[in-house]
RNA sequence: GGGCAGGUUCCAGAGUGGUCAAAUGGGACGGGCUGUAAACCCGUUGGCGCAAGUCUUCGGAGGUUCGAAUCCUCCCCUGCCCA
């Protein structure tokens, strides 16, 4: 294997990432693996829940890729042991724990999506319970040995929650250990997670160098924020763009995106170098270049991570269709009508609007149109036989015709 | 077991006997503008009804009252404190 210069490394690794601690190591094991031709053992830890990936996740599995793009190992670890205790960062919930055949289905759904991202032959998929299970006490008490309360309290939640009076459950503290003890058991390198790791990373390190290891380098990458541009994006506050959704949902979504956010999205999102990045900043400013452009570039490029190329230009051109063409779209979703009905019967009865009450103020508010025309009443009668486009709204259509 | 604070429309959060379908903010939706589903501006945001109006809603069940989200009783749930 050939790997790139050191700088060159630093530098694609450096992109996107929150801290690196510490740079001087990294350069350090980079060098010497360069020199030995052996490549890093980069550790990336994943709860054993069910996954259900968005964009935030990608941006540390997007790092993971650029390790395996210059060619280190990247380890894939499924927590299934630490997952019986579930991190404390959050919430204290203790977690239900998983049978294996869940916890072997969830691995299965875990390397569908990211091998989307990831090269499957260049990841290693590991689980934590190969080492954590077998522990003895004699083990685990020397791994609590290595590490003191004080510092474990350190950790923000820790410290709020003891100053709070909250409670802390004795095995919370032992969780921090076990996910640095998973570093000492792969020898790892490099730990890579975000920025709410930070502390459990820092423990890695700690206790590699108390088990005699060389501490490995630790890497966060940032929360991504979610369409809204304010809070991280997260299922729970609707502001995400999952990595299973349709090329065209995609496209809308990052279409709706602030132009101030897009750059964000740039440097964490795509492999666009971050000097290509700031010319398109410049170029937007001095009015070279249309944000448009810019934010459909940016579109593709994601599609065509997680679907095509071909589906990124589809979505585009689907795009261009309907907003700026203000034409229907290529597939629109048909209703049949077999016999003559009032217009806001056919809506509500179809669910596109939910009461009449919304239809009518909708249509007060000129939101109703049939054909590209707004009708004068929601009580227009929809004659069977006939065939209508309506559209609601900017981005509901619906080709009503009678059933064949 | 005891104490305290709470449970309001999608969310947050006002409202403490009529003027409350319920302030305000967020979100969502619609319109305008635009090369963007950016930004910005305006509007809408319980059901039925063309409307007048009417029905359902403020944790649950009862009750007081001409009238309750607002008062009383019991119950359920959440958070914190004490034991």
């Amino acid at each position: 294997m050939n790997f790139p210069a050191v700088a060159e490394q630093i530098d694609l690794l450096k992109k996107g990432a929150l801290e690196i601690i510490s740079t001087e190591d990294l350069g350090k094991k980079l060098d010497r693996s360069l020199k030995t031709k052996k490549p890093l053992l980069v550790k990336v830890g994943f709860d054993p829940t069910a996954p259900d990936l968005h964009l935030g996740h990608t941006v540390l599995i997007r790092k993971m890729k650029h390790f395996q793009d210059l060619g280190h190992t990247v380890v894939f670890l499924i927590g299934d042991f630490t997952g019986l205790i579930g991190d404390p960062s959050g919430r204290n919930k203790t977690r239900p724990p998983l049978s294996q055949e869940e916890i072997a289905a969830n691995a299965e759904t875990y390397k569908e999506q990211i091998f989307k991202l990831l090269d499957p032959q260049k990841t290693v998929i590991d689980f934590n319970s190969r080492w954590l299970g077998v522990l003895t006490p004699v083990e685990i008490i020397k791994l609590t040995a290595a590490y003191t309360v004080a510092r474990i309290l350190e950790r923000d939640d820790f410290s709020k929650r003891y100053k709070n009076g909250e409670p802390i459950s004795v095995h919370e503290l032992l969780y921090p250990l076990m996910q640095g003890y998973d570093s000492v058991a792969l020898h790892a390198d490099v730990e890579l997670g975000g920025s709410d790791q930070k502390f459990n990373l820092l423990v890695g390190r700690e206790l590699q160098r108390n088990y005699g290891q060389e501490p490995q380098v630790i890497i966060t990458t940032p929360l991504l924020e979610g369409l809204d541009g304010i809070q991280k994006m997260s299922k729970s506050l609707g502001n995400y763009i999952g990595i299973h959704e349709s090329p065209t949902e995609m496209f809308g979504k990052v279409m709706s995106v602030s132009d101030e956010l897009m750059f964000r999205y740039y440097e964490l999102l795509t492999d666009v170098p971050a000097r290509e990045i700031a010319r398109i900043k410049k170029d937007i400013e001095n009015e070279k270049l249309n944000p448009m452009t810019a934010k459909i570039d940016l579109a593709k490029s994601i599609i065509a991570d997680f679907h095509s190329a071909t589906a990124a230009t589809a979505a585009e051109e689907e795009f261009i269709r309907i907003f700026r063409n203000k034409e229907a779209p290529a597939d629109v979703q048909v209703l049949n009508l077999n016999a003559d009905e009032a217009l806001v019967d056919f809506i509500v009865r179809h669910g596109i609007l939910a009461s009449r009450g919304e239809v009518k103020r909708v249509h007060a508010q000129g939101g109703i149109y049939i054909d590209n025309e707004r009708p004068e009443s929601i009580t227009v009668t929809l004659s069977k036989g006939k065939s209508y486009l309506l559209k609601i709204g900017k981005r509901k259509f619906y080709k009503i015709k009678p059933a064949d």
